[in-house]
DNA sequence: GGAGCTATAGTTCGAAGCGTACTATACAGA
DNA sequence: TCTGTATAGTACGCTTCGAACTATAGCTCC
């Protein structure tokens, strides 16, 4: 009964809490959630994330039935210590610190010219901007996707805050530039 | 002459960045040099960092060269191919997407309660404000510092923003939750 | 009715990255 | 000269990563 002392990472909860949102679902289907949620602040390449689900079954944290018809594809479920572990991480006060891996300042650190750099990166942030806004009205005002709500907001504000900063540079540079 | 074709990350031009500001180094300076400048916005663990200019002078991109008195340490300097090669990709145009790794974000995903993963990272963000402020009054006006100063004025900023926007959120939960 | 096309749904594998822990030198003060 | 602390790394095993590959399902056009 008591699970095997495997570390729990990031993406280890962000698949139970995915689960906890969703029911039953096959690590595809929780790929897809994730890309329409958390992704933007907890990155994770496919690779990595397919072979997660199975770990926590490993682990006694969700259980693993194979579909019935089709592709016989594995569903997975949240067990009670699956919810648990969850619950007891989100409520806990550690927090690894952030990190921001950004190529564009490093350029310019190097001494490239910052006005292509910001222009190619606000055009990334708006683009960004314009998806987060599509999922977020998708997900409607139902209270089980409080969480995905929530994160889905910070991350409009964040980009917002980022693509106002850098069109402000922007036009103060080409204000300065003007014959 | 012509170098093998090694791959170049990141941590590659960071280390050529350093060592075109500081002239000839030794791993140990330009970690520490990089904490206090670029770091914010690439993160390197250290034992990543110290074996980057190992591989670099084997491309032909620094020289290496052997430290005379005390400890004997190894001094790398960047040779002409690596100051091209710096330059050239700090003016292409290539950018790769951004990444934020965010846990407090996670835990809300997750369900946490917002008030006390804030409250726990707009003390990081403050202190983190606090500590570039400082780097950047360290740095002066000297115009070869150009890029350092870019960083650490960007650092500045978005951390000023972030920490303004959590304490915005807080002060309007606070009054909210009023008595 | 089967040949090909596209979307879906993954797996494999070698290289790179990472963190913990350990090592070693210099120097200052007792 | 011993001892502690700051400096300056190295060793090593595990984890993560990304490129490329595989495989199934349904759709369409002939």
């Amino acid at each position: 009964m008591t699970s095997k002392p495997t570390r729990l990472t990031g993406t280890s909860y962000a698949v139970l809490s995915l689960l906890k949102l969703s029911g039953p679902a096959t690590p595809y289907d929780l790929k897809q959630a994730l890309e329409r949620s958390i992704e933007n602040f907890w990155p994770v390449p496919h690779t990595t994330f397919y072979a997660e689900p199975a770990r926590l079954a490993a682990a006694g944290l969700l259980t693993e039935r194979q579909e019935d018809g089709g592709r016989r594809r594995k569903l997975y479920a949240l067990t009670d210590e699956g919810r648990d572990a969850l619950q007891e991480w989100a409520n806990s006060p550690e927090l690894a610190p952030p990190q921001l891996r950004e190529e564009g300042v490093l350029k310019i650190f190097a001494g490239g010219d910052p006005v292509p750099i910001l222009e190619t990166r606000s055009e990334w942030h708006r683009a960004k901007l314009a998806e987060l806004e599509g999922y977020l009205e998708a997900v409607g005002d139902d209270p089980l996707w409080e969480g995905v709500r929530a994160s889905l907001q910070v991350g409009v504000s964040y980009n917002r805050m980022l693509l106002e900063a850098m069109e402000r540079f922007l036009a103060s540079q080409a204000a300065t530039a003007g014959s």
